[in-house]
DNA sequence: ACTGGTTTCTATACCGGTACAGTAAGCCCC
DNA sequence: GGGGCTTACTGTACCGGTATAGAAACCAGT
């Protein structure tokens, strides 16, 4: 019973929860030792390490524990002992808004949360977004991070490297020497393009949401194009139809004015020259367009052919269903989720470059161009 | 410039990023001190109090920071010295996949995101989840914690009630002593009852999705009913109903299998007895008993009146629009959002218990009770 | 020259844990 | 009956920062 008290007590704090009087001691590992009559490092191994210490002692520091009200080990303290916080986090664009409003961002993220639920990891959302001098990326603790769609040369990427943080990258140009998922969105793209030639489209437009503008009916093909998967995806168009001497006019709107597609696609879509076909970069874009055609009375596939990317929950859920290029959101979470995993506990070793297939999956939304001179009223 | 180093050299650590070989030294306040040939003290500051040093020699130590490499501050390391970690926690029932995939819990994460995106603080997501020896609700570091529609008597809330954490609670049962906020479901049942009653209906079922058992079609009225916001909707229609002798069979599945609720609304609606109106826990679960009408050819609302409850994006989306329930998510995760802030920075003063209201929207899914005899064909 | 106020930097003592190397006691075994 | 193993616990030195109270230097006013 000697348990010399090497500190003094431990320090009066502000009151952190309403059961809390202001100036009530805070209760540490050394309080309990204290009362029991044993060292600190008794009381740390009777919750970190049970083998080292007998039963009956723990039990006994254990009951003096919740008989004061302790409540384990602090994370924080415990973290910077042991050089892990049992946190990964996950940059996202801008707002992370999106992350709960897109369903498809929503089943990557969900598949993450799955995948990493038995490790006991939790999940940190951090934004690129640096208001204020609090920069999460770079001041919030964690063991690694999942960087999911983001400007690679954005400072919260940036602090994450200087941070020397285990990272996988999801949705973003590969970078050497860290794990990185992507999916072939090019080869998707390019297969959407080919089907609507196949189909014997020539006026075939682009429906586009993203960043930064110009926004509106652009009539410029070369309209500027941001995001890994963005530039991809209009790249695998461009190859097919570049060659094939046509060049598209493209409706484009930011994300959160997902709903004025369909505004411009009315504009689009009341032209002489209105297209027969669509490529969106997304499904959610694909609707818009679709309400718009609903709007102009154009029935699809007949008039007017639609193919979507992503092969979300809304593909199916239009009538007729969306032809649309399908990407495993699921496996893609999943992987990323174990790929961070692996490069949490093995050393640096190696680092993959996943490319998960992207498939074109044909539904009613695509039909034979109609013949030239045919057309439905406007 | 004696800068005597009084603490040895930093340790060698893991390796924690691919640009690090194993056995690189850690870079710290001390190394950059050391180079520079200042105390420590005087790095920290020029980090984290830029007012307390002469702007050149702040700009010395910045350099060679950034020459070395330095990260910045460690968080885990500052957290523990201040005290606060710039995280918050949100508490979230069993799986962390509906956040993602609910788009009415989706809009109240979505809202809380938005109000904390100034204050810098970053979001962790918990689970109640508590797999393995890792519980995040007692080992994550946080400054203070969200709980949102969790069982009150789960381990992790313990434990976040012990940790003493800065909490509210958001639709669950109120804590003195914490903040709250609450949505008037009740209220909002109860007009939802008395809309169906005031359009002569009297033979109404309940469709339900909750956590447990009993599942699939049940004619037993007093099925349990858990989660806090559940049980008030529920006594809400009880309200009404049970008074005027109405004992409605219930419809039940489990969260993840609301589509099932289809094929159970398929059965309820080919009996002979077929209700008339259908009051239904979620919008979701009222899309699945309106497919099942499709399916059977009754027309909603000439056969069947359907009442749902959120006014969430389904809500307008099917023809006609769905009667529901209207709760502002938005509002409630920006009070959310602001009381946790408050209760974080403030001392635990008052801790306000907010009621939301709920109030019936009447669209074009309730109409008035068919004649009796009058059947639709089945 | 002495006092008092800034400004700028340093020394020390924390924050609340964990790692690791003891040490003392008990036990087995030849 | 002493060497070698365990078992059970302790002492010390960290982890990487920040708070706070000096101390040294400089400046102005009297």
């Amino acid at each position: 019973m000697t348990g010399a008290r090497l500190r003094p007590p431990s320090g009066w704090r502000r009151a952190a929860g309403p059961t809390y009087g202001v100036g009530v001691p805070r209760v540490t590992l050394q309080t309990i030792a204290d009362r029991v009559g044993v060292s600190r490092m008794t009381v740390s191994n009777a919750f970190s390490r049970p083998d080292q210490l007998s039963p009956e002692l723990r039990q006994r520091i254990l009951d003096a524990a919740q008989e004061l009200g302790y409540a384990g080990p602090d994370p924080t303290a415990r973290a910077l002992a042991k050089g892990t916080t049992g946190t990964i986090g996950i940059l996202l664009t801008d707002s992370l808004r999106y992350a709960f409003t897109d369903l498809v961002a929503g089943g990557f993220l969900g598949a993450i949360a799955d995948e990493l639920a038995p490790t006991g990891l939790a999940i940190t959302l951090l934004t690129s977004a640096g208001t204020g001098d609090l920069i999460p990326a770079r001041d919030v603790a964690m063991d690694g991070a999942l960087v999911y769609s983001c400007d690679p040369t954005s400072p919260a990427v940036s602090w994450l490297h200087r941070r020397r943080l285990p990272l996988v990258f999801v949705d973003q140009a590969p970078v050497d020497g860290y794990a990185c998922v992507n999916v072939a969105d090019r080869d998707g793209a390019r297969a959407a393009a080919q089907h609507l030639i196949d189909l014997g489209h020539r006026r075939i437009a682009y429906a586009v949401v993203g960043a930064h503008g110009p926004f509106g009916l652009l009539t410029d093909a070369a309209t500027p194009v941001e995001g890994y998967a963005s530039v991809q995806r209009r790249l695998g168009w461009d190859d097919v139809l570049t060659p094939a001497g046509i060049h598209p006019p493209v409706i484009r709107e930011p994300f959160e004015r997902v709903d004025d597609v369909r505004r411009d696609a009315r504009e689009l879509l009341s032209r002489p020259d209105r297209p027969t076909a669509v490529l969106c970069f997304s499904d959610v874009t694909a609707l818009g367009v679709r309400q718009a055609a609903d709007d102009l009375g154009l029935r699809v596939p007949e008039d007017l052919s639609l193919v979507g990317f992503d092969d979300g929950p809304i593909a199916t859920q239009i009538q007729p269903g969306l032809t649309t290029v399908r990407q495993d959101v699921e496996e893609k979470g999943r992987s990323a989720a174990a790929l961070l995993n692996a490069a949490l506990r093995l050393s640096p070793g190696e680092a993959p470059h996943l490319v998960l297939p992207a498939t074109l999956v044909v539904r009613g939304s695509t039909g034979p161009a109609p013949a030239e001179g045919a057309r439905a009223p406007v």
